[in-house]
Parts: structure tokens; sequence; C-alpha cells
DNA sequence: GTCTATACGATGATAGAC
DNA sequence: GTCTATCATCGTATAGAC
């Protein structure tokens, strides 16, 4: 793909940029993030950047896709594997919460990445196209994954749409909740405790929701 | 409170700027919404602003409260009602899908209060503060539900916190996944048909989730 | 209450030396 | 590849006329 001269090395500016480019539109968004404030923090002059990359766009572009493709890696095994849907389900919502207990930027950059469409020029909508690519791709398997447990019999026969979007909202919020969470918590979001607690309880939660027999006290 | 003449007016100004910055945050956040577009939008010069409200953060914590008492008023009657908990939640989730439905910029600016946080200086946080108080009274309301719920073995043992979080992350995102929500969805997330669907949907996945016995499948 | 004019810093991006 | 200018633009905010 990119310039990748060896498949490794110190780690190269390219990649200090990216780590900084991420943590930076992970806490203030796109709009919010001047250049010359990653420059600073990886050590260079301004005008260093457009040398590694054409632009703003495409720095963040980038580190959207970098972010995906991490997810995408750790939910490979849930969807390659062939048992049970209720296994594979629940192998797919801790590989999604390990994910994105491990990095913490990953969920406020995702779900930012949801809202920032309308920032963007039609002109940069190429530069954009992968990560948009990299999430139908990743949504879809989800999708799949839940229509097979329909079909299997193991899932109650719900809108598979709208179950894929309550999956989202219900595990990546949470990463994402920031102060606000913390406060609910009464306590840190992605200390061990707190990433092993929230991995069992909204595993079950989901695991509940879908296997259970249409629920007993409603019509 | 406010400048209040008469309770009741033609849309003043300042209703007419409170609503283009609402949208214009929801669809830009905080950075990327500059003084001059609101303006331009509203029909007035830049400059005028500044007679409605000292400030861009000002405006912003005033649309930000405006939309959350909006939603907390929907949710009253769930909170105050003293029938069984499994019915208050109902009612809960069904409010707050509701309150997000009507008006589609709400879901988007709530989440993107929670992760703007780090955009603001110290001093700010005077601004802000009934913002927060706000989010913090809707949450606990919520806890309180849940709590009750469990105490009197209408819901499983969950942890309320997280099952909190779970909540508002499985009902606020799907209002605010815009494209992506309505590529997984295969049609609009603000249609009519879609927002019944949607509030059938997840109150039935939440109810089942927190009413049933622990899933039988799982240990 | 709204306007024009303006101050003044920060922004993304470019050019060219080293 | 990194640097030092430099540019044009746009940002919030202020002052003062109408």
């Amino acid at each position: 793909m990119h310039t990748d001269p060896g498949t490794s090395s110190s780690p190269s500016s390219r990649e200090k940029i990216l780590d900084v480019a991420e943590a930076l539109f992970a806490a203030q968004g796109f709009a919010g993030v001047s250049l010359a404030d990653v420059a600073a923090r990886v050590g260079l002059g301004k005008s260093s950047l457009f040398h590694h990359f054409p632009g703003k766009v495409s720095l963040y572009a980038e580190v959207s896709e970098r972010v995906i493709e991490r997810i995408i890696q750790r939910l490979q095994p849930a969807f390659e594997a062939s048992g049970p849907a209720t296994e594979r389900l629940d192998r797919m919502i801790e590989g999604l919460c390990d994910a994105l207990a491990e990095h913490a930027p990953a969920a406020r950059l995702l779900l930012r990445s949801l809202f920032e469409d309308h920032l963007f020029a039609p002109e940069d909508e190429p530069t954009l196209a992968p990560v948009e690519a990299l999430v139908a791709k990743v949504t879809g398997l989800a999708a799949e994954l839940l229509r097979d447990g329909i079909a299997r019999g193991e899932f109650r026969e719900v809108s598979v749409p709208d179950a894929v979007q309550t999956v989202i909202g219900a595990v990546v919020y949470h990463y994402a909740s920031g102060e606000v969470g913390e406060k609910i918590l009464g306590g840190p979001i992605f200390s061990a405790e707190s990433v092993a607690r929230r991995r069992r309880e909204v595993t079950t939660f989901i695991h509940t929701a879908l296997v259970a027999s249409p629920a007993p006290g409603k019509a």
C-alpha cells in the first residue's frame, strides 16, 4: 500500500503523526484539531506534515482507516467461526469490547466519523471512501451473523438492521462516553476491572435480549 | 429565567438563532461552526449575535440545555408514574425515542456534548455547568428506575450503571447514526414507519434483556 | 437591535533554502 | 525530510454609527 520500506522500522515520523493525530481527532474532532498542534506534539514543524500527507482530510481518513482496521482484525475470529450463532455473537461483542477498551481513542473516533459527514466537501469523498467501505463491511458481517442466528432459530425474530444498530450503540457508546460515563459508573471506564465488568455485562445484556423468548410481561 | 417578555411572541431573533445554531452544532460540532454562518442563516450580521449571547460557548450551552430540557419533559411521566418498573421502563424508552425522533438534531447534539469536553477552557465550566447538571439528573432518575425494578424482582440483577450506559447507547446512537445508520437500515431513519419500528424494536430489546431470567444457553 | 468597520490571532497550505 | 518564512483566509470579538 503506502510507503512501507521494510514492513517495519523504528517508529517512523509517519506513524508518530498518525498516533498523535488519532488522539487529537478523538478528543477534539476534525474541525477542532489544528495541524500546528499535531506537528508540535510530534516534534515537527507544521510544514513537515505535508510531506507525509497531502492535507488534513487525508490525515483524518488514514487515522480512521487504521482504527477500523484494528477493530476488524479483532472481529475476524468471530465472523469466521462456524459454531452456534449464540457463541459467535458473544465472541463478536467481546472482540468489539476488547478492541475499544484496548485503545481508548477508538470509540470516540468511530462515533465521530459518523457525525462529521457534513464537514467535508464533495471533492473529499474519494479520500474518505475507504473508511466508509470498511464500516460497511463490518456492519454487513454483523447483520449476516444475526440473520443466520434467526434462521437457525437461536435468536428471536428481530429486525436485523435495528438489532445491528442497537448492538453498535450499546457497545461503542460506553467507551466513548468520557466524563459523563464515569459519573454514571462512579469510577473509571478504562480500568481493568471496569473493562472486565463491562464486557460481561454488555455481552449478557445483548445475548439475553436476542436469545430469550419474547418477554413474559410483554404483549 | 432569561429575557422572556410575555412568555410568547412571534419567534424572536433569539429563538431563531437558537434553532439555527442547534442544527449547525449538531451537524458540524462546536469547533466546526462559525458564528458568521449562524448569523447569515438567521439573516443577521455577524456582530448582532453578540447582542443576544455573550459568546460562542454561551450559545452552545444554551442550545444544549434546551435540547436536554425537551427530553426531560418527555421522560417526566415515566419517572413520576408508580406502576410496575417494567411498565415505567417501557415508557421511559418510548419517551426517549419519541423525543429524539421528533427533533432530528437532538441525538447528535447530545452525543457530541459528551465528546466535546476537551474543547473548552476551564473558565467555560460555569457556563456549561447547567447542562451537566441536567444530564446528571436524567441519568440519575434512570438509574433509580432500574434499581427499583431489581429490588422488586422485576429485572435481572444487572449492574445498574452499566445498564444505564447500555440503554443510552442503544437508544440514542441510532438517531445520531446518520448515513451509516441509513445504510444499515436500507432506508431513512426519521420516516414515520422507521421511527415506529425502531421504537418497538428497541423497547422490546431492552425490556427482554432486563426482564428475562438469565439466558438459557449462557453459563 | 441591527449594521459597518475593524482588530487581531489562528488557520490550512505553499515556496524555497538546507 | 525538515526547516523558515510567507500567504490568503477565516475565526471570535469589539467599537461605534444608525
